[in-house]
DNA sequence: TTTTTTCAGCATATGAAATTAGATGATATC
DNA sequence: GATATCATCTAATTTCATATGCTGAAAAAA
């Protein structure tokens, strides 16, 4: 699907507010409502918006210990990766997962409420999945710029 | 903020989908559609729910390219990391920077067109920063499971 | 060139949802 | 026991998203 200059403008406006009115946008982009109404529509028939989220503040949820994890499976076939990718889609305290290259294989971006919490994530959770070799943690101090949507 | 059982229920909803309607909510919970609205806008007030975006994919809008990019300074006085912190979330190809534990100071979530494109960030922009160390560059092959909203 | 089709836009209308206002009952406070 | 506070309710109002049908420009077909 082909994005003019007007359909940026719309995405980078819901991207950081949604809940602007297809008014507001069409007084700033010079449209009329309807115009600004169908594009958005299209943009979501085409999947380009997948969807509409908040954004929540994971300290005001009990949920302020974010951390980076770094995992090295011990076997690469076919059927490894994909169970282990599938597996650890579930865990809710993992909130992104990307396979990446370097030392390790995979980058897992985990949220939980403190560091016993984690503790606990990895004894359960993540150490039960086959396959894994070594793990590394990095833990975050602060959080400078984010973006993230935060799972209850 | 103390948050009940409802609330986080709530929350839960709308950070699935923020396009459900009180109404919606009002029947899943055995509320009015007032209560509701009451309640979403008292989070909404006490930034528990900090704002409602749109997630966009990257790889339609011309963004495929998402790096890790892990930083060290040089020096870590106050006045340096309040720059540094400063300037980094100025930068739109940054979606997410973190102070973080280890041998890096910050870790960079980066999201650009393609690796020319990442050169180019790191070369003009990046390492104009002042008081960089060294950089570590982690590439994402694959994103098994991810809910980050994407600026253009 | 002329005609037809397609498409993006527009104004207007309407139904649905958000929001406001006022009433009620429960719980906490003096 | 009286009063204040709060969350909730129902009902009224306002605002918004969405459907409909029209218009003109550009593209395609004749």
């Amino acid at each position: 699907m082909k994005l003019d200059d007007i359909d940026k403008k719309i995405l980078h406006q819901l991207q950081k507010d949604s809940k602007i009115t297809n008014k507001e946008l069409s007084l700033g982009l010079n449209l009329s409502v309807t115009a600004i109404f169908e594009r958005i529509k299209r943009l979501e028939r085409n999947k380009v918006i997948s969807n509409y989220v908040a954004l929540v503040k994971p300290e005001l949820i009990e949920k302020g210990f974010m951390v980076f994890c770094q995992i090295k499976l011990v076997q690469h076939s076919k059927s490894y990766v994909i169970k282990f990718e599938n597996e650890v889609a579930k865990l809710q305290e993992v909130l992104e997962c990307y396979h990446v290259s370097g030392e390790y294989d995979y980058i897992l971006k985990i949220l939980v409420k403190d560091m016993e919490a984690y503790r606990e994530f990895m004894v359960t959770k993540l150490t039960n999945l086959e396959h894994i070799g070594s793990t590394q943690s990095t833990f975050i101090i602060s959080p400078i710029k984010s973006t993230t949507a935060i799972s209850l």
